[in-house]
DNA sequence: CAGCTCGCTCACAAAAGTGTTAGTAACTCC
DNA sequence: GGAGTTACTAACACTTTTGTGAGCGAGCTG
């Protein structure tokens, strides 16, 4: 099973959350349908160039596994499927939505900024 | 070096924010420092038994070489070190914020909960 | 009927992350 | 003077995660 395990003994929420959230693309997809309401395995492709094919279907997997997404399969050729969040999935927006505001704040470029670029003194 | 790259060409504000955070404690340690203001290397210890000592060591040494925490030695002996946040360190409780804030709602035992756990029907 | 399409999956290999054990420095206490 | 203290680090082995390349099924298009 490719999954990390967190296990705190008192029960830290914030490992909890990181449970569902910590896969190395799993926000950034939940951030782009949060975007985008539906999203094929194609969009995915051209939304996250850098993903390959086999980390995109394994974190989609588990997304839907979490229960975070859902799946539609339409019986048709050329084959098609369709994502989206569920409620659950929803549920996560204010840590998305976090996420992306300091992203946006502290880190517009996408190199690593230290503190003396971002707080003056 | 041990660290995740993301490459995000377009930017991506998650992805940037995922640097700082993704590591597999990092958010942890920085959750009990906005609890406890300050704490000395065994106090993680004992605040998260199943960190091993590398671990431990390697996550700090990071999140100090990031900006977010920053490190005062005593020079006495036995050796005393703290750690503390720094103002770029704070600035990210609102992401951190958000992670509890969602672990405590959907996942206040330490085990996975499913969408259905947690919301009815 | 060859080739294209899409949404994957599999096997293999490389890279990254993690744990374990041992050890250090230097001062205090017994 | 031997043991205990704290905050580490280094070497090694192991596990998990990630990338690469190849392939598949089934119908539609030329």
């Amino acid at each position: 099973m490719e999954r990390q395990a967190y296990d705190c003994a008192a029960g830290c929420p914030v490992e909890s959350t990181l449970q569902f959230v910590a896969g190395k693309w799993k926000s950034v997809i939940l951030y782009r349908l949060f975007q985008e309401q539906v999203g094929r395995y194609s969009d995915f492709e051209r939304w996250m160039p850098t993903i390959s094919a086999r980390m995109l279907a394994r974190q989609l997997r588990e997304l839907v596994a979490d229960g975070l997404l859902e799946k539609k399969i339409y019986a048709q050729v050329p084959p098609k499927t369709e994502y989206r969040l569920t409620a659950f999935g929803r549920s996560l927006w204010p840590v998305i939505s976090a996420m992306e505001q300091w992203g946006q704040r502290y880190n517009l470029g996408q190199v690593k900024a230290t503190s003396t670029d971002v707080l003056p003194k």
